[in-house]
DNA sequence: GATTCTGATTGCATTCTGCAAGCAGCATGG
DNA sequence: CCATGCTGCTTGCAGAATGCAATCAGAATC
């Protein structure tokens, strides 16, 4: 599964860790959707992914630097799933490329409400997005005067407001 | 060919048109290397993609809006492949995608000093080479008071410097 | 008329993908 | 204790996608 890359030109390294129809939608799922376990990001994915896939992603993932896994403390054979700093940082890409879905593709309403929003919040909102997901994933306290509803709550209640009509 | 999306949401969608190992690649030699025929995608490709997998990404991003194709006047058979304001419109997430490989990925020097001097410019600088962009694909008469070096030409030209060490 | 260049196609082997089914280890409810 | 279900993950298998090499016809060039 090791080769060698074709070169080292940034976009094409990027594409080659996450250039496929999967990777990208699971850190999605994780970074937005807040899915730590295996189970949620199979469950509750939107697209259906397949479970072999998911497993495959996972550990490419892992392998990359993208993901953490360590044992859940509650349950023995539960394994949580942590994003790294690598994968904290790709917040400015998911927000240009869903900012560019949603302005060019056929996105829905209700599922393009959180890429609109992060993309009006800018590169600040972007950042202080980036202090949640650090807190979270590696336990990182994040700046106390940062108070007020999370950003990933807003994105979430936004959401609901637009699903429910 | 034409199946139905998996989901509606942008990042998914965007995926579903770019999330390939080659289409991305194609548009970053249009965009960066101002490359417009079949045979200098084909020739100068920095990783070698084959023929027929270049006709076939060429087509799919023709049908998705990405590119449009017109017959050169001076060479009855060739033809000439022009960015769209949807491809165009990529330059913020190329290097946001640029920038961060630059970061996380072994990418070579000179390589990635254009994706370097594109991230440090900013949104200014990414706002300017869309309209040299524009006024190339699409026709569109640039700002004259945009002088002094294209936007590529400095890329270029930093790629130059750090390539002859 | 031979050669070259154009964009594109074909053959064929390899890899990827995804659905269904199943696995062992652990927890829980009765 | 035993039955059941949940955990992450693996396997089988068929079909689709991918990629490399070789080749193609049409047009321009020499």
């Amino acid at each position: 599964m090791a080769e060698g890359s074709r070169s080292g030109c940034p976009i094409n390294l990027s594409l080659e860790v996450l250039g496929d129809r999967w990777s990208l939608l699971v850190l999605r799922d994780m970074i937005f959707g807040g899915r730590r376990h295996f189970r949620e990001l199979l469950n509750d994915s939107e697209e259906g992914i397949a479970s072999n896939i998911l497993a495959s992603r996972l550990k490419n993932l892992v392998d990359t630097g993208m993901l953490t896994r360590q044992p859940d403390p509650t349950h023995r054979q539960k394994v949580i799933y942590s994003l790294t700093e690598q994968a904290i940082d790709l917040v400015p890409v998911l927000a240009q490329l869903g900012s560019w879905g949603t302005r060019w593709l056929p996105v829905s309403a209700e599922l393009s409400i959180r890429a609109q929003l992060l993309a009006d919040g800018g590169p600040a909102l972007w950042q202080r997005f980036m202090a949640e997901l650090r807190e979270e994933h590696l336990a990182i306290p994040a700046d106390p005067a940062l108070d007020g509803q999370s950003v990933r709550e807003r994105l979430q209640a936004a959401y609901l407001a637009v699903a429910s009509h």
